[in-house]
DNA sequence: CGTTTCAATATGTATATACATAATCGCCAT
DNA sequence: ATGGCGATTATGTATATACATATTGAAACG
């Protein structure tokens, strides 16, 4: 027998003893059967029930605490916290992902290229002090023959030179820059809008329809990258986002 | 001095060798010096360059792989990541809190409260698949003078019973589930809707103009609690998300 | 009676060690 | 060549131990 155990149980998941004592006090916070403000066993108790070392229980409570499930207290012990406030995450997927999934063709079409010196309004939306060569994309996301979103975006050209050789005719700027920027943060802004008269046209929807935005702003290393707006026909699009407290 | 050495530096942070190793890695990577694909140094690189033992290498390691950041690979090392699919957290707080934020007396009103047996429909939106006691009730936020948020929302009885005893007068069903609801999951559905008359007639807006809807819903220990449509105006709401590469 | 001090306690961080396991490399026999 | 085999290597998981540190509760003191 080896030094390491592994336990078989249950569905025949294999688990480390770690993984283990995670699931279990995780199933009897989310049950309910500990609720928030309980106290949970010392790690020297859940030591003894789990037949193991301090460090492995303290390694997994460490785990729960930083995923928030439970509040550590030094000479007090652990308690179960409080649900805190309802955060969800939210998955956006590249435009061709999303139609793929749908089983339709996908098509990107540029609309307008146009490089300019960046003028206000594009440092407002990058988040750039000075200005600065700014690279500014239109184009349309097709669903089959039916346009599926469309993109106003702006790329400065500061933080993506190569971006500047680029056409952009049919392939659609945000997988060009995935892979060129290397990691980076981002601010999403989500809201509702009436279409106007253009993107009514463009969109093939009528003035005034209600229109999902999703706005993002992309930094790399501190330095803004890019500024993108798509717009969804109401119609044709349902952001997903799901809570789980914590597997951290 | 002591054993367990703590590291002051730059802005007179004390950071634990755990996290300086950690945040140095990741400076690292979002910064570009390590692109993705980069083979980050062995553990036992990291443990000399450190001075310290493979264990705390580890451990930083490890949490880097969960939060995605580096990938780790038995025999031939750990290497930078792909920048994933971009995931956003969104926190969606209390609409008291959203009003509040804004600087504006808050106030709820209930509009309608009804306790039935579920219909086919409260059926499908609660994730039920055998009839029960639910309870339907609307309400509108209001911020200052203006509505702000309509409120259409079922709760299952069978799950939460005591909810059939309260009146939700002035007290918005949100704040009043939790609490009583010890932890639980949540699905987040976001998407534009044109106001039908009726309920541009409640937010006072004009009929067709567009909205931002929010639907959650919510699950305690595998069962349906509620389930709840959040209606904003497109002007008064707009939601932010925010993804930074795991902190984890 | 209030305050100060101190020991006890539970968690926090780190070490050295041990063995497990997956993947790769090179050797060898076919 | 090539297909299998074993050694090597880097990570994965767990242990026992040590010392740090925040907090509490009780004892000692003015």
């Amino acid at each position: 027998m080896s030094l390491i155990e592994t336990v078989d149980f249950d569905g025949g998941e294999i688990l480390s003893l770690h993984q283990r004592i995670l699931s279990d006090i995780r199933e009897k916070i989310l049950s309910g059967a500990w609720p928030p403000g309980h106290r949970i066993p010392f790690e020297h108790e859940l030591t003894d029930e789990y037949n193991c070392s301090r460090m492995t229980v303290n390694k997994a409570l460490s785990q729960l605490a930083k995923a928030g499930l439970i509040e550590r207290r030094r000479r007090s012990g652990s308690f179960v916290g409080q649900p805190q406030s309802q955060a969800a995450v939210l998955e956006l997927h590249d435009i061709r992902i999303e139609v793929e999934a749908l089983g339709l063709p996908y098509r990107y079409e540029r609309l307008e290229r146009l490089k300019r010196r960046s003028i206000a309004e594009d440092r407002a939306l990058l988040g750039l002090s000075a200005p600065g060569p700014v690279l500014a994309l239109e184009g349309l996301h097709f669903a089959g023959e039916r346009p599926f979103a469309l993109e106003q975006r702006l790329i400065n050209l500061s933080a993506v030179a190569e971006a500047a050789e680029e056409e952009f005719l049919d392939i659609a700027p945000g997988p060009w820059l995935i892979g060129r920027v290397p990691w980076s943060e981002a601010e999403h802004r989500i809201r509702a809008m009436a279409a106007d008269d253009t993107v009514a046209d463009t969109l093939d929807i009528d003035p005034g329809a209600p229109c999902l935005v999703v706005e993002r702003r992309t930094w790399s290393a501190e330095h803004p990258v890019t500024h993108v707006r798509f717009v969804y026909p109401a119609e044709s699009h349902t952001l997903v986002a799901r809570f789980t407290p914590s597997q951290g």
